[in-house]
DNA sequence: CTGAAAGCGCTAACAC
DNA sequence: GTGTTAGCGCTTTCAG
């Protein structure tokens, strides 16, 4: 079989085989392809004709080496709570490859195993910055290395001492109370997840406040939380297991619930259905999150804008890589409410009509 | 406030620091990290101590860069198609951290991305090798590129040249029919994706093979193929459009029928409760793939054991890598039946009461 | 078994 | 502007 080119089987130019070839010295190359100033406009020319034609590229480790930095930063998520961050890592990773910046995936199974690799990774600069998702920061790595070493931004979490950029989730639900009000619905419930999760308690501050303003009651009984210890809370079962309480209600039930997660909408979406009721209709519903799974429901709910928090998540760390002496910064980013088909104007016949379930 | 340990400010211990601890030469300690064998056991035990005060760890860039590799190994993945790969990557990651080798990703939004990322990291032996999801190999590369160079494995992708891992989509389409037909039924359809598609065709003739070697008859009209040349045709709508003609047949429709992916089945869905029939007892579905969504739809469906395609995948990488020479390897993961809900036994009379629908 | 020395490919400080 | 020279932290001969 013919070959129309000669097999290069060479090891990779370096940079002195384009110096010798461009007839200049190695600092000279190094210059032009850092973008130093001071390279005459012809011999720069001159080099990335060569570099060009040799195909060259800096080796990055080399450089790395040298510049005593990685160009590469460390995703730190948790693989268990899967693909929230598919989406977000996504948005990160569009805006690092941008400049040529790695990015470098480390799923823990479990939270004790964020620890050693942290330790593994950061200690011995093999990134310049990390990306830590949704979990809580050890305390041990808190205090144990002053992040002037290597910057971590959080996202989806919180710390003082870090960069942070979260969710509104008060915000959110405040507007996804407000929809369901601005509906006509005035018995609202609200499905929450545990007490102890942050997100959760914030959500469910929200619908407080939402109902407050719009000077409407909030009735114990149509405001609970899941209990189960299991993620939280933010699961399908709980969300089917609490819906058939609000439910169980009987005309006492109320007319439209927020809901606070997609995941556990989900959950109460069978719930009702399996009672014989029928979603906007005889109760609307509004998921938090808009994870995949929402579309397919025709779920109402609150969108992330996940991409976007990527690509700022990756902003943050690098201005924080440049400047590492800055306070903290904290982000919020604000849901937006997505209306689907499952929340509907309170229509007080329909309910009557089928109040009688459960 | 005081502080109850020195805050060590100080660079992080180099080979030198540690040779000079353990009075040694750095030769001795460098072997020491790599298990060389010629280190008596004494020396051993003391540089190890020494290490491991002064928590010293190997420069995995400085390492790379005097061995001529870099463990770690870059995964291209399709963003677009997003996170069939997320639990696949878990796998692939959870095997090679084992290993003290790091996975770079690269998520890649449309084709023509591939190339050039290709060309960026690849051609610089940024990475050792390379994870390669779902996406026909550039034949720019394939040619310009001898794999032996960095090796390449393909998951969920095929070509001869390199090793590659896909599922047996002709079996598993083979096994659902197969499901189906044991179940009683005998008026079985088959909602395919696009003619183009590869796995589409794959899952076409095993439904084919499996109703040929039950004797049954294969009517054309119960045979289609979705026409919309988005993603190939696995698309919620086009499942929701075909099983529509399904259903048009009126009492000539299949008792069952077998979807080409989940996606699609989704839609199968939507169009049967749409029409006022019910998935498990007017007809059957079986769907491919066991997405997430698949659990929450109670959906039978055929499911690809993702996390040790992933392992697998880094282990045959992994090999490769010690030994570039050998002829490419492809494995065949066959698909598992996963039993739920929206397949059941065929039954006469229940079609004859509800067969006027459409 | 172990120390010394020569790179790996590149950057940066220093001369000219 | 541009060449030269030290390293960056580690691996790997090559002597001993």
């Amino acid at each position: 079989m013919w070959k129309p080119f000669q097999q290069q089987s060479t090891l990779p130019p370096t940079i002195y085989d384009i110096a010798r070839e461009a007839k200049v010295g190695i600092g000279t190359v190094s210059r032009v392809f850092n973008d130093h100033p001071s390279v005459s406009k012809e011999t720069r020319r001159r080099v990335l004709s060569v570099a060009n034609r040799l195909s060259y590229r800096p080796h990055p480790y080399a450089r790395g080496l040298a510049r005593k930095r990685t160009n590469s930063i460390m995703a730190v998520i948790p693989f268990f709570t899967t693909f929230f961050f598919m989406e977000i890592l996504q948005g990160v990773q569009s805006k690092l490859s941008e400049l040529d910046c790695d990015v470098i995936l480390f799923g823990v199974n479990h939270p004790d195993q964020v620890e050693s690799s942290l330790r593994h990774h950061v200690l011995r600069s093999r990134v310049d910055g990390l990306l830590f998702f949704s979990m809580r920061m050890p305390d041990a790595f808190v205090s144990q290395f002053p992040h002037h070493r290597t910057p971590v931004v959080l996202v989806d979490a919180f710390h003082d001492r870090f960069d942070s950029l979260t969710v509104d989730n008060q915000q959110g639900a405040h507007a996804a109370t407000h929809h369901l009000i601005s509906l006509g619905h005035k018995r609202i419930g609200m499905l929450g997840a545990n007490r102890e999760s942050i997100p959760a308690r914030e959500r469910l501050r929200g619908f407080q406040n939402a109902m407050k303003e719009a000077d409407l009651a909030i009735e114990p009984s149509l405001v609970k939380n899941s209990s189960s210890p299991k993620l939280d809370g933010f699961t399908r079962e709980s969300g089917f297991e609490v819906m058939n309480q609000f439910l169980a209600l009987g005309k006492e039930m109320p007319t439209a619930v927020v809901v606070s997660s997609d995941i556990q909408a989900a959950g109460a979406l069978s719930a009702i259905s399996a009672a014989g009721l029928r979603c906007p209709e005889d109760i609307s519903i509004v998921g938090f999150d808009d994870i995949e799974l929402a579309s397919h429901l025709g779920l109402t709910t609150m969108r992330q804008p996940m991409f976007e928090m990527g690509t700022l998540a990756a902003e943050i760390l690098l201005a924080r890589l440049e400047d590492s002496a800055q306070e903290p910064t904290h982000r919020l980013f604000v849901p937006k409410l997505v209306v689907r088909n499952t929340s509907a104007a309170y229509v007080a016949r329909e309910r009557l009509a089928s109040g009688t379930a459960a």
